[in-house]
DNA sequence: CCCTTACATTATAAAATATGAATATGTAAA
DNA sequence: TTTACATATTCATATTTTATAATGTAAGGG
């Protein structure tokens, strides 16, 4: 506990940052963990499309979907247009479009 | 809804295979989603450690770690080994293997 | 055998998340 | 301007997770 200050120093110094990586790539993560958010993001993955497509895709009510949208907007992960009475979705981080390739690999690939 | 049966019964199925894939994958996400657990695996994909290391990691209380590490022992994520007084713990899961470096990237990368 | 160290388990309290119902807003068309 | 459609928000409640505390077990040393 007393030995080596400095380098205890320096090693406290890492922690922090390694515990604020963490919390940030946790916040990422939880984001992502929820069944009905990742299957949005994977369509979206595939190109903008609007929130009745969702909605289809998840058999889920609409308020449902627009509130997990909702969330992912507020997270900064999705962007929103609107263009006559539909709300066309996309996503807008490129760590989703880095992950869910990833996760593709280990899931859904056939075997 | 009663257009192209063949295709809508085809989408279905497919639909039907996303929802299983997204499950598996976010039971997979939010083992992983917790600021102890994702520092824990980090830790691991050095190498095995035992217990008191990660406590010392953590700032945690024992308890809370085990706790931690039984989770991740029921989800077949580490294994234990015991060798004297001390349980040694090490990732038994390739995707950790696979995913963690794509979050170091993601969170870690010096900038 | 008793004591200490290292770890696990259990019960429970507290906190975070999810779900569902009701309602509101914004847009366009009749 | 009434109506219908598409989407968003709000709020109460249910469910799941996480943290805390207390206790239990396994191993080794004296």
């Amino acid at each position: 506990m007393n030995s080596a200050s400095t380098t205890a120093i320096k090693f406290d110094f890492e922690v922090d940052e390694m515990v604020d990586s963490a919390r940030e790539a946790t916040d990422f993560l939880k984001s992502i963990a929820h069944e009905g958010r990742l299957m949005i993001l994977c369509r979206l993955a595939e190109g903008e499309c609007a929130v009745t497509d969702l909605e289809e895709l998840l058999s889920a009510r609409q308020a449902a979907v627009s509130q997990q949208l909702a969330r992912l907007r507020l997270e900064g992960i999705v962007d929103a247009r609107r263009e006559g009475k539909s709300v066309y979705y996309s996503l807008s981080d490129d760590r989703i479009q880095t992950i869910i390739p990833v996760l593709y690999d280990m899931f859904c690939k056939p075997d």
